[in-house]
DNA sequence: GTAGAAGGTTCTATCAAGCAACGCACAATC
DNA sequence: GATTGTGCGTTGCTTGATAGAACCTTCTAC
């Protein structure tokens, strides 16, 4: 959308949505940043691992590791100085993506895993392998698309929802 | 990373990679599409809505709004022959990723809406405004990124989980 | 002193996106 | 019946982003 001038970061951006959907994926929507996160998050740090896992060209992984370094999702921390030498790793705000990446997973586990879902995870406090299931806040009923209706909320500019 | 060539529709993919993550963003991973499954969640349906509602240029619109025809996200339904007019309208599949737009909006709403949320849900069921909350299919605790343990599933190839 | 590991940076070819203009089939209007 | 408007694309051009490979630097190990 903009070009790539001054020292700003103007890049193809959907910051002027006011949408947290688009917020979000705005820090993380961008070619691999989910997997890199999801990596991050799977306990890879250094530089060589993301790469090698990914598959990513190296010039792209640096400019998405900076970005999410800059957007508060990863921590550069050092583990060397001379030669310096860095662990990229997942800030609390990148630890919170854990819902996003969780139930992205279980819809390609759902919809693209013929033969049964690739990774899972296991609830330490219970011991089982769990689902991850969405519910309300506020009476723990199971929520899905059909259970809610949007409206508008206190930092609504647009009419973002359709009608009102 | 495949070039595009033959009928087949190689593009910049993922879907090599045995994880489902990579598996869901190669549907809607790419620039607009989540936004177009956002909208088409909020009843917008048809292309000049889209269009105008997005600001996205018209040839990717269409492209993008093929593709996820293609993947079974979306649905083409006429509603008008002569001259042929489509609705775009969300399939179950596409339904079924509200939790992921959900969990980002959210996770949006946390971190980049310093005015409040610009959009909320109300449970029709219990009539108050929602959050939704990851909790354990199992025991139906709160779940989040600390209280699990990634184990590789039956349809683990590669060594995703690292050091296991 | 040569090799190799870790983490980048630079270069070029190719690809996709943005933008604006155009096309086309109808429906309604004057 | 010519003109305008609507809905949905398609085409062409320009610019920005990506892949891929080579290169560089600072160390450590042999």
């Amino acid at each position: 959308m903009q070009p790539t001038i001054l020292g700003g970061m103007e890049r193809k951006s959907f910051a002027h949505m006011h949408c947290s959907i688009a917020q979000c994926l705005e820090v993380v929507g961008e070619w691999w940043s989910l997997l890199i996160v999801r990596d991050a998050s799977l306990g890879v740090t250094h530089f060589d691992e993301f790469q090698e896992r990914l598959g990513i060209s190296r010039n792209v992984l640096n400019q998405r590791l900076a970005r999410l370094v800059d957007a508060g999702v990863l921590a550069k921390v050092p583990y060397s100085e001379h030669p310096p030498r860095y662990d990229y790793r997942l800030t609390d705000k990148g630890r919170d993506l854990w819902p996003v990446l969780t139930t992205m997973r279980q819809w390609g586990d759902d919809y693209a895993a013929p033969d049964g879902p690739p990774l899972q995870v296991s609830h330490k406090h219970c011991g089982e392998i769990a689902q991850a299931q969405l519910t309300c806040s506020h009476c723990g009923e199971p929520i899905g698309a059909r259970d809610v209706r949007a409206i508008p909320g206190p930092g609504a500019v647009e009419p973002l929802v359709r009608g009102a």
